[in-house]
RNA sequence: GCGCCUGUAGCUCAGUUGGAUAGAGCAACUGACUUCUAAUCAGUAGGCCUGAGGUUCGAAUCCUCACAGGCGCGCCA
């Protein structure tokens, strides 16, 4: 829909430019808020009075001139209106065909191809194998998620990594907790360190340890088995983290370890590459990276006076690896508290030629969990905190990540569980998934009925002498319809170039709205043997977008409810 | 002190990258189940878009300042 009156714009003012010798400036097309003004609406017009100097009326005229010697033959009326605004009116044959197109072709056709296969990679979620995924973590994976698929549909050719941090501080707090746990346990009363991972997570741990290993470690010191204490804790909590979010329904491509990174001497020869660039010096026995010559306001230090490497140093490393790797763009989803990191890791990948619009942090805003509309104190030292995996186990994934998903990512949201419990209209994932669920039910009334048109029948490809006459669907509801999932691709492109998911949320919200309103107001199967079919065909139609919209936001679409 | 984010209906939030008369859900009120699923629908009411300037044909959106809230400013990770 946007495509062809873009062309149209695009034809009409090369064939002015001639004349007018000017600049053309981008043309955007957009939907009108209200109906009544036209299908889309384009305000180059009033984009070109500076240049021409002329009024946009003007303009507007000259160029809908252009328009009508193309004669387009799917337009029905073409206004200039407001200020300057060209409106467009589609004839209801061209939504005929579009439904038609879109029943022959299914939800493929809803998808664009922008990435071009370009490599894309996706780094989300990297939770320290430290202690069990929160909520929080389980925002980031919902939209990190939702964000890849769109990415995917949209023709990159994306990768999904998880970033495990295994080689700090952290996992060996891990281990020194976990250590005094099994000691304690098995009645040797070590002190546990003080501040030490207290979850009820950490004596389960060491209970495995005893299950598996007996008491062979009691009264060692933590020299003697911390490694293998260590080891053993994170990567069961490694295992754990993966569970979580399989059952949540996010699967990833690639785990990266840090670790890893640093016994396969990454990170040294990351910091000599940039050392060879003059971008390494040393003061006061530590060695600095100049990330102020980029965007950084301050240098600095890769490793410090003791001789270790910084967390920084790792991720240095991590991201020259993923430019190694050859990925044309590269996404980070992090923790909004993480924000003031983005001018070191920027100036990072600059250091090694990315340009900067190749590198794309995506800031998840804390999550404020509730109960009977109470805030829930969360405390991750003390062990207090809401799990990922109690959200799942309570509330269910669909909705969760529905929820996660309904606002912007940078903005601050309220988790109510008891709302998101309830099974009611409180709940926005039911009004979509009902409307998917309607459709269905619709169908299979439709097959028990001897109805011609089945569902495969509608959609099928060559079986078109089924094909309803679409041209029966002349309702103002069933027009709007239409009109509102051809506008699918414009919202789903947007999200993908402003790697905005909630965009695809609100929108399957609207069109669900406009389903529950037809499907009240006029009966789908009837005896009109002619109109029937085309009515089915419509809600085919709906069911493919909803169906569409619901698999990238990682929904379900079910059949029943 | 510096930086980033946020401020839109009673509440929770959208607002198509600067466009037309600012939208939705919930809550409130009025109505609709002999019906293909009422987890639904129709309607009413609700606004100084935090405030003050500025930029231009045009601002909730961009710039400056103020106010309020959140988060960051380590040779921690």
């Amino acid at each position: 829909m946007k495509q062809n009156v873009i062309e149209i714009i695009q034809k009409a003012l090369e064939s002015l430019n001639t004349v007018w010798g000017a600049n053309l400036p981008d043309i955007e097309v957009e939907v009108p808020r209200d109906e009544t003004m036209g299908d889309l609406a384009t305000a180059v017009a009033m984009r070109l009075t500076k240049v021409l100097k002329k009024s946009p009326r003007k303009i507007a005229e000259e160029i809908t001139g252009k328009i009508n010697e193309q004669q387009p033959d799917f337009f029905e009326k073409i206004e200039i209106a407001g200020a300057g605004f060209i409106n467009f009116r589609f004839k209801k044959d061209f939504f005929h065909k579009s439904l038609g197109m879109l029943l022959e072709e299914g939800h493929l056709s809803l998808r664009t191809d922008i990435g071009k296969g370009q490599k894309i990679q996706v780094e989300f979620v990297s939770a320290n194998p430290t202690g069990p995924l929160h909520i929080g973590h389980g925002r980031g994976a919902a939209v990190g998620n939702a964000l890849c698929n769109i990415l995917k549909a949209a023709g990159f050719d994306v990768q999904r990594e998880f970033y495990i941090n295994d080689a700090g501080l952290q996992v060996k707090l891990l281990g020194r907790s976990v250590f005094a746990r099994y000691q304690q346990l098995l009645g040797n009363d070590v002190p546990f360190p003080e501040d030490g991972y207290k979850g009820d997570y950490i004596e389960f741990i060491a209970q495995e340890i005893n299950n598996s290993e007996g008491n062979k470690y009691l009264n060692r010191t933590f020299e003697e088995c911390g490694e293998f204490l260590t080891d053993y804790a994170y990567k069961m909590m490694l295992a754990d983290i993966e569970k979580d979010l399989k059952d949540f329904g996010v699967v990833f491509d690639r785990w990266q370890s840090e670790r890893e990174l640093h016994m396969q001497g990454k990170v040294e020869s990351a910091i000599k590459d940039l050392k060879s660039r003059d971008l390494i010096y040393e003061k006061d026995g530590a060695v600095w990276f100049s990330s102020s010559r980029f965007e950084d306001d301050k240098d600095r230090v890769v490793k410090k006076q003791d001789g270790e490497y910084t967390y920084f140093a790792s991720d240095i490393c991590y991201h020259k690896d993923k430019l190694d790797r050859g990925f044309d763009t590269i996404i980070d989803i992090w923790g909004a508290d993480h924000h003031g990191y983005i001018p070191r890791v920027r100036s990072v990948l600059e250091a090694f030629d990315l340009p900067g619009d190749k590198f794309k942090v995506v800031l998840i805003q804390m999550v404020s969990l509730l109960r009977h509309g109470q805030p829930v104190q969360m405390s991750k030292r003390a062990g207090a905190f809401i799990t990922l995996r109690e959200v799942i186990d309570e509330v269910g994934p669909d909705i969760t990540k529905f929820i996660f998903l309904t606002r912007k990512a940078d903005s601050h949201l309220d988790f109510d569980i008891d709302i998101a419990k309830e099974q009611s209209a409180e709940n926005p994932v039911f009004y979509v998934q009902y409307a998917f669920a309607r459709i269905s039910s619709l169908f299979r009334q439709a097959e028990e009925k001897g109805v011609m048109s089945q569902e495969s029948r509608v959609s099928g490809r060559g079986v078109s002498q089924y094909a309803p006459d679409l041209s029966a669907l002349i309702e103002d509801e069933e027009i709007s319809l239409i009109k509102k999932f051809l506008q699918y691709p414009m919202v789903f492109e947007g999200a993908a170039l402003a790697c905005e998911p909630h965009r695809i949320t609100y929108y399957l919200q609207e069109l669900a709205g406009i389903f529950h309103a037809y499907y009240y107001k006029h009966r789908i199967i009837s005896d009109d043997n002619r109109l029937t079919p085309a009515r089915l065909g419509l809600c085919k139609g709906v069911k493919i977008v909803l169906e569409e919209g619901l698999k990238i936001l990682g929904v379900s679409a079910p059949e029943r409810m």
